[in-house]
RNA sequence: GCGCCUGUAGCUCAAUAGGAUAGAGCAACGGACUUCUAAUCCGUAGGUUGGGGGUUCGAUUCCUCCCGGGCGCGCCA
């Protein structure tokens, strides 16, 4: 349909140009309802003031440069100041074809000029367990990255592993206290550890394994043991919801391997940096912030910023033509400053992103419930697995735009599993899949046939072949906004289309060029839901 | 006080970055299986888009004020 858009375009434009009617943007999009065609323009609307002349007027202009036979367009109509353009059939069939041959191809690597992008998201602290807010993350990121990845770019997803701080020292001393208490030794659990019960599991298992005099040890060995079972299991919840990183990058290496003072020296030199009150401060004022951030403190010990920003410093050395964070919604104040720190690196600030995503409030039996690591009140992502599966979870978590705040209501989730809209899309899939295993149970197979696709007029077939070559444009529009759900309202269409068609017209009957010109049609149908199902992290079942 | 996000049907959310009669699912009501999976389809009902003002041919969308919700504003992470 981008084929389309663009012929419309350059038509249009022609005729502007011709007429000496200025230069007005020039707008070809999907208009809501189908009575308006498949493609509409208020160019007449907004050529009006400038020209002086009625919409009427101008569109009789446009309309007159459609031809009766034109590749692309069946019809043009004047309603109500719009310009509404009619896809002939003839392009429908042919781009039906177009996805049948080139399957999974279809629609990849759209993008005029790929980049090196790297995808940081999740990134929790391993001090705990993930919780249904990470989720959100999680999904968001990672279908974020396979739509990146789908229209051509290198994409790099990387997790942030917060290994170094003092949040990982207190993790160390409570694991230590626990194990403290249950084997019956003085023990002071301090008042700002972590007090889940993941806590006590840990030092539970550090006992059976080590035996009682292993309290003796120091804060260092709990740390240890903690910070590594606790990041498999973290490991294990995200391949087990489907999201797969290629990079640990482990925050402790900015200190081995010096990039933090690397950093430091270079933004020194650079006149950046500079001593007051025994802290070391950074000019981020000269790049917008609101005002100065101290890198290190009077105490000698980095701020957590100092270290983040070593930690894009290095980013920015691997070479990525675009670098984007997904954070949550709790550090947008934090935006300002990051960016200020990417400036001074000598980073363009423009390709820097931060992408905010909002709170997922949490609610159970009727109450909304904080999610608080520290406080040990959470609900885990493994919890939700279990309950709902990793697509019905996937799914909910990406069908909301990421800067809408989320309520997930856990019984109703549970309750209404069931009745999720994610299975009209797996069902969709089920459906069409069950029609080839019929097909290939009569031997009727689409394979190097070329079929009579003229023969597909029925109205829900029509609307079928204009969802599915959609699908390129939506794509590439959830890619350049970062808009997942987009995506989601996609399927929606695609989906409410198929089950439609599916009706209304029977795919394996008497008449045989109509049976293979259906099943041709059922085929690219596949190809397509199978590519978004993949992207948003659905599973495409063949069978339910 | 300042900043970011947000307020749309009873509920959870869309609305193609300014468009046409604001759409889905769930919940309610009524129809459709001898036929490729009824986890579907068709229909009914449900709205002053939080409220006021403004810009525009045109506003759920942009500006402004007010009201409500979430989250920030450290030499915390």
């Amino acid at each position: 349909m981008e084929e389309v858009i663009s012929y419309i375009t350059k038509k249009l434009k022609h005729i502007v140009s011709t007429n000496n009617w200025g230069n007005p943007p020039i707008i070809v999009d999907f208009p809501r309802d189908e009575r308006f065609g498949d493609l509409s323009s208020n160019l007449p609307l907004v050529l009006a003031k400038i020209v002086k002349k009625s919409p009427k007027d101008i569109s009789d202009v446009f309309i007159g440069a459609f031809s009766e036979d034109d590749e692309y367009i069946n019809k043009v109509e004047f309603v109500n100041g719009f310009l509404n353009f009619f896809v002939s059939y003839k392009f429908l069939y042919r781009e039906i074809k177009v996805i049948n041959e080139k399957g999974k191809e279809y629609g990849r690597g759209m993008v005029e000029k790929p980049l090196k992008i790297q995808v940081e998201f999740v990134s929790a602290n391993p001090t705990g367990p993930l919780h249904v807010g990470h989720g959100r993350h999680a999904a968001f990121g990672d279908s974020l990255s396979r739509i990146l990845e789908e229209v051509g770019h290198n994409v790099q997803r990387e997790y942030y592993v917060n290994d170094a701080g003092k949040q990982m020292e207190m993790l160390g001393i409570s694991i230590k206290e626990r194990a403290k208490e249950i084997v019956g030794v003085p023990s002071s659990f301090p008042e700002d550890g972590y007090k889940g019960e993941y806590v006590k599991d840990i030092a539970r298992e550090i006992i059976e394994k080590y035996g009682r005099e292993v309290v003796e040890k120091d804060v260092d060995f709990f740390k240890e043991y903690g910070l590594n079972k606790i990041l498999d299991g973290i490991k294990e919840d995200l391949l087990d919801f489907g999201v797969e990183f290629d990079n640990w990058f482990s925050e402790k290496t900015l200190y081995d391997n010096h990039i933090f003072e690397k950093v430091i020296e270079y933004l020194k030199r650079k006149g950046l940096a500079y001593e007051k009150d025994e802290a070391l401060w950074l000019k981020t004022t000269q790049f917008g912030d609101d005002k100065d951030r101290v890198l290190i403190r009077s105490n000698g010990i980095p701020t957590y910023f100092a270290g983040d920003l070593a930690y894009h410093y290095d980013k920015i050395m691997r070479g990525f033509d675009k670098i984007i964070d997904v954070w949550g919604a709790d550090h947008h104040g934090y935006v300002k400053r990051m960016k200020a720190g990417i400036h001074a690196l000598g980073y363009p600030e423009e390709d820097f992103e931060a992408l905010l995503v909002q709170f997922v409030s949490l609610i159970k039996e009727g109450k909304n419930i904080g999610m608080s690591t520290r406080a040990g009140e959470f609900v885990t992502l493994r919890e939700l697995l279990n309950e709902v599966g990793k697509d019905v979870a996937r799914f909910y978590y990406v069908s909301k735009s990421a800067d809408a705040h989320l309520e997930f209501d856990l019984d109703k989730a549970r309750h209404e599993t069931k009745d999720n809209p994610m299975f009209y899309m797996q069902y969709a899939y089920a459906r069409l899949s069950s029609i080839f295993e019929k097909a290939r149970e009569r031997n009727i197979s689409i394979k190097g046939v070329n079929p009579d696709l003229t023969l597909l007029v029925h109205e829900d077939e029509v609307r079928l072949m204009k969802s599915l070559i959609k699908y390129p444009y939506i794509l590439r529009k959830a890619a350049t906004h970062y808009a997942v759900h987009l995506l989601i309202n996609y399927l929606q269409d695609l989906a409410f289309a198929f089950h439609k068609f599916y009706t209304s017209c029977k795919v394996l009957g008497d008449n045989k060029s109509l049976t293979l010109a259906r099943l041709y049609l059922v085929g690219a149908t596949k190809i397509i839901l199978n590519k978004a199902l993949t992207l948003v992290g659905v599973t495409a079942l063949e069978k339910m």
